[in-house]
DNA sequence: TGAATATTGGTCAGTATGTGACCATTAGTC
DNA sequence: GACTAATGGTCACATACTGACCAATATTCA
């Protein structure tokens, strides 16, 4: 008994403060660049302090992925039950997905960079799972939309939806990296947004002319 | 060099936490009544850490009371610079001190408990120093004000400054003394406060009606 | 009244948290 | 490819906190 909660909150509130310096040093310089002795003068700590709460400096980049993308899940998560048709759905998920990731860019390339080299990270296999299952989150989403659509008739009972959230996905992701790639974001926001609307729009409007034809093959 | 700074905050911090749980817990139950481990309890604290913070019970008690009357302090120290007259000072003077007393009333039956039994409350030298200073510091603005009205000619140039300090000073503290042995003080605000400015206003007026006469002897 | 019991201000040995000098390894330089 | 600089991670030491404990006092009750 006692002030054990007391305590526990005490060392989460260092643990977010730690966090907090770590990711915006890191949003403005990317890993490699950031010391450990830089996150702990942010944090107004000792480098030594860091390694209580966290094993290595990958850990804390992996928690600030987690803490981010849980951010995100919270966003998008009351779009399910909004009522809106499944195109709509999809058009605020994107904007959701836009303002979020140009906001912070630096997560964004992160995710992408997770994304493709998940094993070369090679993080405890709990973190990983961690990340896993919050992308999955995400998916489910999308797929949720999807199968929305499906119920009210938009599109056909049978497609694949792990295919077409990945398409969704992959749409907006690649679009986004292809604008990160090409030009700032400060003045091109409405033109990646433009076009992922129209481009989506299309997208989903493919998949509902298909609802008479018959299913995709399982890929 | 380092993070002292930082954990000068955080212990000053804590200080203060331990101080607000036991202001408000003396302010509701008399010192006497107050357990250590109930200022530990509230500040969240192991009664052992209490006494990382502070010597004894008595001493919180004490720095509580110079808290306090910083406050005070505080409050009163812009009336000189406040160019009204002499009588509208002491108006304004005998407000605040009504406000501030009746709206902690603790600490008034503390300060005169202070004032009554200085020695019985056997402090460090050093903390009597304190208080006792912080006391002079208020009976100095009065006296400022006292001469702010001899340099203006409205009270004789030989007034002894200090017996006419501590007449006022005692007007006030006798009448809210009087007051709250007497009845509560939320519904007869009106009355303490009526009367003290009306004896005070007498007071003032016969002071300054000696302006011709001679000078008082020195007590 | 005075012995038994309860309360409480204050202590201290043990634990948790924080510090910074230090080390091993790797990256960079010439 | 030897030398230097930088940096992730460690550890002995320091500080803050805990709670069982004690001595002294207050309270209870026969």
């Amino acid at each position: 008994m006692g002030l054990e909660e007391r305590r526990r909150r005490e060392k989460d509130n260092r643990k977010q403060a730690i966090l907090r310096a770590a990711r915006k040093l890191f949003f403005d310089r990317g890993f490699k660049a950031v010391t450990v002795e830089q996150i702990a003068r942010r944090a107004e700590l000792s480098k030594g302090a860091i390694y209580l709460h966290f094993r290595s400096k990958e850990e804390m980049y992996t928690q600030i992925l987690l803490n981010d993308i849980a951010a995100f899940q919270k966003k998008i998560s009351t779009l399910l039950q909004s009522g809106d048709s499944p195109t709509d759905m999809f058009v605020k998920f994107s904007r959701i997905y836009i303002d979020f990731f140009l906001n912070d860019r630096e997560l964004f390339r992160i995710l992408m960079t997770f994304m493709l080299n998940t094993e070369q990270m090679n993080l405890p296999a709990q973190m990983n799972d961690h990340i896993v299952k919050a992308t999955n989150k995400q998916a489910e989403v999308m797929e949720g939309i999807l199968q929305i659509g499906i119920d009210q008739g938009q599109f056909p009972k049978t497609i694949n939806l792990r295919r077409y959230r990945n398409a969704i996905w992959g749409l907006l992701n690649g679009i986004i990296s292809l604008h990160l790639f090409t030009g700032r974001a400060d003045n091109r926001e409405g033109i990646i947004r433009s076009t992922i609307d129209d481009s989506l729009q299309v997208f989903l409007r493919g998949l509902a002319s298909e609802v008479v034809k018959g299913p995709k093959k399982e890929e």
